[in-house]
DNA sequence: TAATTCACTTGCAAATTGCAAGCTATCTGA
DNA sequence: TCAGATAGCTTGCAATTTGCAAGTGAATTA
């Protein structure tokens, strides 16, 4: 759902708002995940199919890059571009912000060993 | 798409990553819309049945509150929670982030004038 | 060379979104 | 008073997106 000649946040989340860009994102920069098995394997379930067409968007949207991995040819490395750089602000405030508000049970539960996913 | 015993990241987004909830809330935090009407002007237009269930949704979360205006009974103001309020960073930071990426017709035909909506 | 792994693809069901029309309570003007 | 107009929805239905399970083909390993 690309948004044109609007406001930059509605611009940001026509490219990020949906269920999964942002999980995905967060793996590749934060997770310093690069493969799609990598990938599918975090908590948030997601699945095979919705996760080759994020691959595939996220691509297009010059947020990540795909290469061959040389040492195993039928293994691809996923990278984050600058731009999917240039997102870790928004990610750490969304952190602080879910951390704050929505997080009550762990921090009860749990409040000393708290990680990052 | 509530996200439970995750990340704060992931616990963020159940809440806000759909393509409505945060365009919602920027138009109560900084575009201090305040009634159905208003919100349903916005440029990015929004249909009547998905804002009438975001404002239900946004309602559950604590993220708005509601009542009725005094002085009109057949009008409802919508006015945003410190939870809400608590979202400022990210919104700025996703501003900030699709004007360096996802503005650029914009910014070379009308460098001078950009406005936030 | 048979089994396994990796990165998908396909088919189909369920959920979400989008559009248009309608509905109810309140209010406003003649 | 009473016929619009207005605010905030609801409803029906089509289109799009998401979710699950199974399958595919090329590369790799045993």
């Amino acid at each position: 759902m690309k948004r044109k000649n609007c406001c930059p946040i509605a611009q940001a989340l026509g490219v990020l708002g949906d269920k999964w860009s942002l999980i995905v994102l967060r793996d590749v920069i934060f997770g310093k995940k690069r493969h799609f098995n990598d990938l599918l394997a975090s908590p948030e379930k997601i699945s095979t199919n919705i996760l080759a067409n994020r691959l595939k968007t996220l691509q297009e949207e010059s947020l990540l890059c795909c290469c061959v991995d040389a040492e195993n040819r039928r293994s691809k490395i996923y990278t984050p571009t600058e731009k999917a750089q240039d997102l870790v602000p928004v990610l750490v405030e969304l952190y602080n912000w879910g951390e704050k508000y929505n997080d009550e049970a762990d921090k009860v539960e749990n409040p000393s060993q708290a990680g990052p996913f």
